[in-house]
DNA sequence: TCCTTAGTTCAAAAGTTATTGAACAATTGG
DNA sequence: CCAATTGTTCAATAACTTTTGAACTAAGGA
């Protein structure tokens, strides 16, 4: 069971920008670069809304291309699409994180600040 | 007579990017990256939208702070907030504007391609 | 002053997105 | 098999966004 993605060269720019455009998303898409490497399943991202809208909110950002979902077991592992996007738009994804990265008025993971090497 | 702009540590990144995740606007922050320096008024766009239309879509990128409108007369020169976007987030909107550059699927000002120097 | 040009505002309609809870599926462990 | 865990789907609702036309304002020129 695998879940859709577009390809790499149907990641669109007005979608993935207006996917980013939603603070619960943003704090996801942060939360994952800092975290990337490491595989994160959807409950990890409790704190940002309920479950139902997790999955929703989740979805838009498979759908849109910016992540990537792999069914394991009863998990999805999530991860950032980074070298889709950066080969798709150079940079973007740079400054968005960049830019994400210290916004207080972002949603956080955990309640605690975001630690870029844990 | 001066419209409402944001100051530039207002300009927030969730309502930046959700602003340009519209193909209209999109468009029109790629033609005025193109035209750099150029003065451009309202009417420039008309090929993007109704005149209602482009004053709703035009109110947006100036109240997410992403463009700059100053009235002259009876028009509004409107400029690309560059300077304040980069000092906000570096290298956000070369990425975008670079992104849309060659995007096809975006709606282009004048039914022609763009001209990076005209 | 009167007309034109440039753009805004308003209210309505249409469409889209976000959020919720209840019900559902699939996998894993006991 | 049974129960728990993980996440999805569905339907409803609420909230927001986009688009439109008609009416409006403000400045500039004849």
């Amino acid at each position: 069971m695998t879940l859709p993605h577009p390809n790499t060269d149907q990641i669109s720019l007005p979608i993935v920008l207006g996917v980013l455009g939603d603070p619960t998303r943003l704090a996801i898409v942060r939360y994952l670069a800092s975290k990337e490497g490491v595989p994160l399943n959807c409950s990890q991202f409790l704190d940002l809304g309920s479950k139902t809208n997790l999955s929703y909110h989740l979805a838009k950002l498979r759908e849109a291309g910016v992540t990537r979902a792999e069914v394991v077991g009863t998990s999805r592992m999530i991860t950032l699409r980074r070298a889709d996007l950066d080969a798709r738009f150079p940079g973007l994804l740079d400054s968005v994180i960049a830019a994400a990265g210290d916004d207080p008025a972002l949603p956080a993971v955990g309640g605690h600040d975001l630690e870029i090497s844990a």
